[in-house]
DNA sequence: TCGGGCATGTAATACGTTACATGATTCA
DNA sequence: TGAATCATGTAACGTATTACATGCCCGA
């Protein structure tokens, strides 16, 4: 009868132990800057934050907001920081890899070197204009040297996976791309 | 009206372009090596064969198998050959990335630094079994140059991304555990 | 004889997305 | 006036996981 808190419900709490949000407010930042690394729609949340507050991890006050409804202003528990902590540091259960592109590319063989050259380049502009973000968001914040114990350890730290994974992909497509070029034109 | 096929399904006749399969194998190749890049259970794959079969994508041959039913041996048809060839030069749609590490990351701040460069040090040798057992698979396939054209590029091609994916996200472990132990010693 | 691999399939449940429904305020 | 943002919530649908059910053959 233990209720198992969903990873979107940590998600949630770690939201809600930076600032004291409305789910609507809570979607927001699952679009950013969070929904680099998980996503969820207003719905599901809507959903998950019923679930934790029977579970006791999160509460509410309501406020007069615009609609017809009061807004709920949620915030999490003791109880909640505790679970919280709790499972930041258990090691994540290994998770199913969806990957459409390497899908693709597993099945490139069959298809037009040249119109694949393109997907590439495509791709490979992307994860360029994705990585100039980033860099000057680490310039920002390697400035401000966040310590561990502030929120702030947690934006640098996940920027920091995000800044090498583009490097990654970049220099992947990059290597396709020199690839599919040389089976166009053989010496 | 037009039957739109899944992405798993994209997958199947995927690994039905490279060789005649049953059901149960092509879960065997879903498992590895697709399983880096796509994961579908038998049951999934099951479903999605009986939709890609009325689709007139995929045709299968009865044979006497082991159990009280026949065998199937699936085989991808010219119209699937010809919809997979479409399918993989048209740019992916965008995914929503989910990482449960980065997640636990984003909220590490208010946990134990010490339980974390833990997680870190297990996350990192995996990645290091992992980035190990690439490289040498690397080197066998260089040796080779499979060409554009046959199954091996495709091959050659995921093996690629595998090897910088593991790399980067080594990379990133070392820094957060570097980052972490800084945190316990302060100067 | 007992477990594991081969091989099929169904059913229940959980998870996630999309569409729907309401309505105030603000800004162009 | 009309769209965008803030704010709540429900319902339908589609996708994915887990458990179940059957049964042969092979090797320890």
């Amino acid at each position: 009868m233990t209720a198992t808190t969903s990873t979107l419900g940590f998600a949630i709490l770690a939201v809600l132990a930076r600032a004291d949000s409305t789910g609507y407010e809570i979607a927001g930042r699952m679009r950013h800057p969070i929904g680099r690394f998980w996503t969820a729609s207003y719905s599901q949340i809507h959903t998950d934050l019923q679930r934790l507050l029977a579970a006791d991890l999160v509460e509410y006050a309501t406020a007069p907001g615009p609609g017809p409804q009061d807004k709920k202003v949620y915030s999490i528990t003791a109880k909640g920081l505790g679970a919280l902590r709790d499972w930041v540091t258990q090691p994540p259960r290994p998770q199913p890899e969806r990957d459409e592109l390497v899908l693709k590319t597993y099945a490139a063989w069959l298809a037009d070197p040249a119109t694949l050259i393109e997907m590439f380049r495509t791709a490979l502009r992307q994860h360029e204009e994705r990585l100039a973000e980033y860099e000057s968001a680490w310039v920002a914040v390697e400035e401000r040297a966040p310590a561990f114990g502030t929120p702030g350890f947690g934006n640098m730290a996940t920027l920091r996976c995000g800044l090498t994974y583009e490097r990654h992909r970049a220099e992947w497509c990059r290597w396709m791309i020199d690839q599919l070029s040389r089976s166009l034109e053989p010496s």
